[in-house]
RNA sequence: GCCGAGGUGGUGAAACCGGAAAACACGUUAGCUUCAGGAGCUAAUGCUCUUUUAAGAGCAUGUGGGUUCAAAUCCCACCCUCGGCACCA
């Protein structure tokens, strides 16, 4: 048979019909219930998009169509998020402004995207690098700044010497700057830094409402990891300074013999004079702090450290003098960068203690003896712990809390492996940071009238290195009036991370052009928040976790009416190239989603995405796999060549359309797409079969079609006689009816082994099934004349004798 | 080391509230069709064995055990793959 489908011709026809007629645009005010359907903007790369790119996109689009065709009003917009790296790096390249490749990349992705047949509302477009979007960024950050959430510190930071600035801590990787790759350095630095820590507590917390994959919640909660404990005054012999530690196991405390500070720790520095081998500790100190994290933890098998000679510790439990050390094992960012070791029931006090050859002392009598080879970290009963002998630990832990409280020497604190995030980047192409440096009145932030304040054009991009922004050079837009008392001040010449922009977009969609205010809330109580995010995995601690912080100072500002911004989140899983390897240009195995469309067309294009397998979970594209659903869909267009207006007598056909609408449903909803699509080609494959096509039954299987494979049912939708878009009429409903079972296959087992299948009818009593599976001749030579034990009857499935 | 996800034909996978393993596709083979290439149509297709051969039987869901009339599905132990975290006191 000739094929008559022509993608190529109707995919763009389609394009241009719903465009110009405005078809997806979601209206401000609807009585109808909105749903907010939202994928992770992208950054517009020079690359352009990859055939792995749109695979949520197609998702989110698929339940888009079902939403609107459920009635909904729909908002589900596109846009840029542009500001980054690699357009600056292509600067300095090229010469090239980055608003200007920008732009250019913008352009293509939207091609890309729209060839697609993507039902965005692009009439809410937002671009992240237009000063009329970074205004509100910037107005965001005075609100942190007028909050007391933005501060400057001088802090050792994460350099990233290739792109050469300053990094936040989820954007190291294995001691790798995240975006290429190339070992960071430490470097102190002048810095803005973002409280979110103290937020921690509502970001943890409030994580249990939300509908998101269990996975993203685990690593968003090991982020911020919270522990609850003690922290403990030692005194200092023969001074009156203390060291505090923080301990989530006080009840070991008995066995503490000695401490250990880190490198960093600020005390060592008032105890100079009274340490007696300070030469050589400063050594240590200097050796330590120039080695990176990883360094550091790369050695964790081999602890180093050196003791304190001629300092000593009180142990406020049982006032034993005891060795102070410095070693790099104890991070002097969290808790308060001192531990108490309690070598027996730690095993990395254990380790150090070994090395060191110091005393353990066994405080915890574990339910079952072990030997010494290593520490014993788990629970049991209390020893060598004076009055608390016999105590359970996990009592004595608050027991012994509460007694050194009464000394004054203990309080319950709880701490958090999150730390602050550092939020300005030495580079150009990103959210100036709206504040001056004036001698008089110090940090003064603009006021709101003088935003957006715009990144000056220059020439030299080339980022100096030494953590100044290139901005630094210009001095012309560096020098300014102070705001406050008009004397010449200087700008902040650092800029924004990559992270500002994406951090509250979705609420600019409401109403992306409002110049006066972030959104009309209005609008925004209508829309927002979001209720279906998808996206890629990678952003579990970075963009979700800052994005949610934002939103949550937002709240407590009264600016939006939500603590979550997004109800519900799905990832999809990773596109891989057909070597099993990831996508990449360097590899060469990117697979270009414009040839993939030229060649079978936007709907194959799509409708393969989802049939490819489960959208959560990786998989490996096979552009030859696409043949089948394009098969599929030919089928379908050759079959509307068979649709009349007759009324079909085929009852079984009448039921399976119903069990398919019922399906495909339910796959939508839960995200099955590979299945919702084998279900419509097992419903076509029954349809073909029939001489002539009920139009009824074709119109309902163009609807449940039409939000995988759009243009197409939009096509054929047409050639039915019907003036509207597809996109305007009901998604259809099953009839329960229709799917009540009349016959049914039932199974006879013998011991468990299939044997026979008889067609019986539907809720057949035990009896009569016994009866008919008796006779069957298959079952009589099973059955033979052994006895019959048992017979288990599950209704409408199976009888199985056991004999 | 800790946490999470997964392991089913030649391939992508389906079934996973215990009840027909392999739906739906890809690929392969044979036949038809076509000037040819491609495409299309029809049929077969987990493995092994057996003259009950237009059929019958056995074995099959990472490995080994267990529960059950019945296990891909539940329980226990182990192996492998992928992802995340990692000296967090």
């Amino acid at each position: 048979m000739i094929n008559k489908y022509n993608p190529l011709k109707i995919e763009k026809k389609w394009q241009n019909y719903w465009e110009k007629n405005q078809i997806f645009k979601a209206k401000d005010f609807s009585k109808k219930k909105k749903f907010y359907c939202l994928d992770m903007f992208p950054y517009p790369s020079g690359e352009g998009l990859h055939v792995g790119h749109p695979h949520g996109y197609v998702a989110t689009d698929i339940i888009s169509h079902y939403k609107r065709l459920s009635g909904y009003n729909v908002l589900h917009p596109m846009g840029w998020d542009a500001f980054g790296l690699p357009a600056e790096n292509y600067a300095i390249k090229n010469g090239v402004h980055p608003s200007i490749s920008t732009k250019k990349n913008i352009k293509r992705f939207k091609e890309q995207i729209k060839s697609i047949g993507l039902s965005y509302d692009w009439s809410r477009e937002i671009n992240t690098t237009d000063p009329s979007y970074y205004k509100w960024t910037q107005w965001i950050f005075l609100l942190l700044f007028k909050r007391g959430l933005a501060y400057e510190a001088i802090l050792p930071i994460n350099f990233c010497p290739s792109c050469k600035t300053g990094l936040a801590n989820e954007e190291v990787i294995d001691d790798k700057c995240e975006r290429c790759g190339t070992k960071v350095v430490k470097k102190n630095l002048r810095q803005w830094v973002l409280k979110i820590t103290a937020y921690a507590d509502r970001l943890l917390k409030d994580l249990d409402g939300l509908d998101w994959p269990e996975k993203i919640i685990t690593m968003q909660k090991n982020w911020i990891g919270k522990s609850e404990g003690w922290q403990i005054k030692f005194k200092v012999l023969n001074s009156n300074l203390d060291i505090e530690v923080f301990t989530t196991r006080l009840d070991t405390i008995f066995g503490c013999t000695y401490l250990v500070l880190s490198p960093e720790h600020p005390l060592i520095n008032n105890l100079k004079d009274k340490i007696l081998n300070y030469n050589l500790v400063k050594k240590y100190i200097e050796e330590a702090i120039n080695k990176t994290e990883r360094e550091r933890i790369s050695e964790v098998k081999e602890k180093r450290g050196i003791k304190l000679e001629g300092i000593k510790a009180i142990n406020p439990a049982n006032n034993k003098e005891i060795d102070i050390f410095i070693a790099d094992y104890v991070l002097s960012y969290y808790g308060t960068g001192a531990v108490m070791a309690v070598p027996y029931h730690d095993q990395r006090d254990f380790d150090f203690a070994k090395k060191f050859d110091l005393e353990f002392i066994k405080v915890i009598k574990p339910e079952k003896e072990s030997d010494i080879k290593e520490a014993y970290e788990g629970e049991g009963v209390l020893i060598n712990s004076g009055i608390f002998n016999g105590m359970k630990s996990f009592v004595a832990r608050e027991k012994i809390g509460e007694w050194l409280l009464k000394k004054n020497l203990a309080k319950k604190t709880v701490n958090y492996k999150l730390r602050d995030w550092i939020f300005s980047r030495q580079r150009y192409w990103g959210e100036p940071i709206p504040i001056v440096h004036c001698n008089k009145c110090g940090i003064v932030p603009l006021s709101e009238k003088d935003l957006p304040l715009k990144l000056p054009k220059i020439k030299k991009y080339q980022p100096s290195g030494t953590g100044e922004s290139p901005l630094a050079t210009i001095e012309k837009w560096v020098n300014t009036k102070c705001p406050k008392c008009k004397g010449p001040a200087k700008r902040e010449t650092n800029t924004m991370p990559q992270w500002a922009g994406s951090c509250w977009y979705f609420l600019r969609y409401v109403d992306p052009k409002n110049n006066k205010k972030i959104f009309d809330y209005r609008k925004g109580k209508y829309f927002l928040p979001v209720d279906l995010y998808v996206g890629g995995v990678e952003h579990a601690v970075l963009h979700l976790l800052y994005s949610r912080f934002w939103i949550k100072v937002l709240y407590d500002e009264g600016i939006v009416d939500f603590k979550e911004p997004f109800l519900k989140l799905r990832n999809q899983g990773l596109i891989l190239a057909s070597d099993g390897r990831k996508m990449s240009k360097s590899l060469g195995n990117v697979v270009n989603p414009d040839e993939v469309i030229k060649k079978y067309g936007a709907d194959s294009f799509r409708v393969y995405h989802m049939f490819m397998g489960p959208f959560d979970q990786p998989v490996t594209w096979q552009t030859k796999g696409i043949k089948g659903v394009r098969r599929f869909l030919e089928r379908v267009y050759n079959a509307s060549d068979k649709v009349k207006k007759v009324k079909t007598k085929n009852k079984e056909l009448e039921k399976l359309l119903h069990l398919t609408i019922k399906k495909v449903e339910e796959d939508i909803e839960n995200f099955r797409f590979n299945t919702a699509i084998s279900s419509l080609m097992v419903l076509l494959n029954k349809m073909e079969k029939e001489k002539e096509i009920d139009i009824k039954h074709f119109s309902a299987f163009l609807i449940l079609l039409s939000p995988f494979a759009p243009h197409l049912s939009e096509e054929l939708w047409q050639k039915l006689g019907n003036k509207k878009s597809i996109f305007f009429y009901k998604w259809p409903k099953y009839n329960s009816l229709y799917i009540k079972e009349e016959k049914t296959t039932f199974i006879i087992q013998v011991n468990g082994k299939v044997r026979d299948k008889i067609e019986v009818e539907y809720n057949i009593s035990e009896e009569e099934a016994k009866k008919i599976a008796l006779s069957q001749d298959k079952i009589k030579k099973w059955i033979d004349n052994k006895d019959i034990k048992k017979i288990i009857f599950v209704p409408n499935k199976l009888i199985n004798f056991v004999v």
